[in-house]
DNA sequence: TATACTTAGTTAAACGTTTACTCAGATAGA
DNA sequence: TCTATCTGAGTAAACGTTTAACTAAGTATA
């Protein structure tokens, strides 16, 4: 038999209430003695609080679902964990949900985080959901949107990085360094993600003086195949190029793949440059200049506001746009 | 007011119990009629059921618990993946437990998994943890061990894949293929598995007739910076070795950098092998020649066997080794 | 017609907590 | 001494389901 609240204040001689107050140290009004002997008998059986019971009467679980694409894209793991961390610390626990990008899966997570009465959502959208069903609006449950943006849904608080200018910079200093064909291999463009990143690649160009080319967007999607078929193919089609602006480090490193089976030197011949930083970015060979987003903290902060707003200290600042941070590393001059 | 099935019971005209009987499908004996007009109302009143209340009264919430070092490591989003997946399909949910291989975090977490009473536990033990704690023997939920060994806990299935075989193979072919000062840059020998790879190591080189020299074990643990660290050592100090078995890919991928920037090519200087077939050794150049571990299977594995066991389907096999596989990459000759 | 069995539901207890309200006794103030 | 206040605890309702036990009406059987 399980020991619940009811065997200890047998024990204990008292009331299931007092043991009740004892355990959620609402226990000013306890005498000493009292709670004592309580947490005494508590400790005797080994006596393990069900959070489920408690969740009936308080409505809160303690619990907070994460919605990514997929923990197995090198770019969510470190998020999650920056949740997790965020949780963890305030005695909240993640369910992990994985969309794949897939619109009914995230719709069919939607409804089975609502039916557990998970706390809030930390939710990082499909790259291809454009509008909200209605599973979404009917959504009472507090959401934060981290690192993509989520039109037509009422959010709690949004994070996410200056893409645009993560972008600007890595193009500038591609320029700067002598750089004038540079080709960018984007992500999908329906999503505001690989839009800014692009929009920062044209204002480099124009800022310092260069006309950028329409015929140097390569639009694909997020993956090391992608980067690598799409740089095989601008050799072989002996495109005129000296450089790479990568949607992610992903793609880049599927890049790195073409060029050394075609024994081109990065950054001798190319220069490459990526997004995210990954921790392969640094491991690589050369070093891959990127612009780092501070993905942990994105996922702590994003943790931090949920929780904030939860426990309604509210008034707290609704979106935080975090910096993006270049890296040099050897894949460029 | 959020809606209860109370609401709709009312609104149909119907009892509470006909309403559960028509959710949960056991509508045997409900008319056509009665079902059709619940489910409406269900529809247009947009009632979700709270699953926590039901958790209350059947004991089951639906949910495991999944407890692994670090998410952050490579090798455990796939694992983290193949579990989802085969939660999922049954229509569980996953929380996520990141242990940090510190023992007090994995026992704090495995209290509050008790206390949410997930269903069960898919459990990747620290590597740290050699004897078991009071919490881990109180346990009543039932766990299922993936990739490394729990002495002395009461499991319910347990997931391996043969290191020592997988060890042994990698080793054997990088002998016959000519090398002969092979140094084993393993984890932390604690643990079983690195153990087990290292016997496979030394009954490599019995099997192959040649005398395996014991300074050639290199204990340390499984990141990119150790197999960096030590292999730039050995560079250094002019150590006589032609080739690496690295006990995962991540110390090969950090030998691959140290090689690199002393222009030490693989695999005409240097054989490597690797342990895990992560993401990365195929993207790497050369690919990384690997012993590909099945963690995706791994992960679905132990979360059907996990599901297996609590549906009480008995006697399923309660103990899967799965197989390794040698991938033959670029960085063996 | 009397009896037994089916059918299509309903009733009510139970799950393990939290918490607003109540209460008895002790203490203090007048 | 009487009343008011305070202290430390207890009582019982409520949270939203599931499910065993029951029931009323209809149908089949003898």
């Amino acid at each position: 038999m399980k020991v619940t609240i009811k065997h200890i204040a047998e024990l204990a001689g008292v009331s299931i209430a007092t043991v009740s107050k004892v355990i959620n140290h609402k226990d000013e009004k306890i005498t000493h003695q009292t709670r004592d002997r309580v947490l005494e008998v508590i400790k005797e059986q080994g006596y393990i609080p069900n959070r489920v019971a408690s969740s009936m009467v308080t409505k809160r679980t303690k619990t907070l679902g994460l919605m990514i694409p997929d923990i197995t894209n090198p770019f969510f793991p470190e998020l999650a964990r920056g949740v997790e961390d965020g949780a963890n610390e305030m005695g909240y626990t993640l369910i992990l949900c994985n969309s794949d990008n897939d619109l009914q899966k995230e719709e069919s997570y939607l409804e089975m985080l609502q039916e557990k009465m998970v706390d809030g959502i930390i939710f990082t959208a499909s790259s291809r959901r454009t509008t909200m069903s209605s599973a979404f609006l009917k959504l009472t449950i507090p959401v934060v949107s981290v690192d993509r943006e989520i039109e037509g849904l009422k959010l709690e608080g949004k994070i996410t990085v200056d893409n645009e200018k993560g972008a600007f910079e890595a193009v500038c200093y591609l320029l700067e360094k002598g750089y004038r064909k540079i080709y960018h291999i984007s992500g999908p463009l329906l999503s505001k993600t690989a839009k800014d990143r692009y929009a920062g690649f044209i204002r480099a160009h124009k800022e310092k003086g260069i006309m950028p080319i329409e015929d140097h967007l390569l639009e694909g999607n997020y993956t090391s195949t992608w980067g690598y078929d799409y740089t095989k193919k601008l050799i072989e089609e002996h495109v005129d190029f000296d450089s790479l602006f990568c949607g992610n480090d992903l793609i880049a490193l599927g890049a790195y793949k073409a060029l050394h089976e075609k024994n081109i030197r990065i950054p001798e011949d190319i220069g490459i440059i990526g997004f995210d930083d990954i921790y392969m970015a640094e491991i690589v060979s050369p070093g891959l200049t990127t612009v780092r987003q501070p993905s942990y903290s994105m996922g702590y902060k994003a943790a931090e506001m949920m929780l904030d707003r939860i426990k309604n200290k509210d008034g707290i600042q609704k979106e935080w746009v975090l910096e993006s941070k270049l890296i040099i590393r050897g894949s460029t001059k």
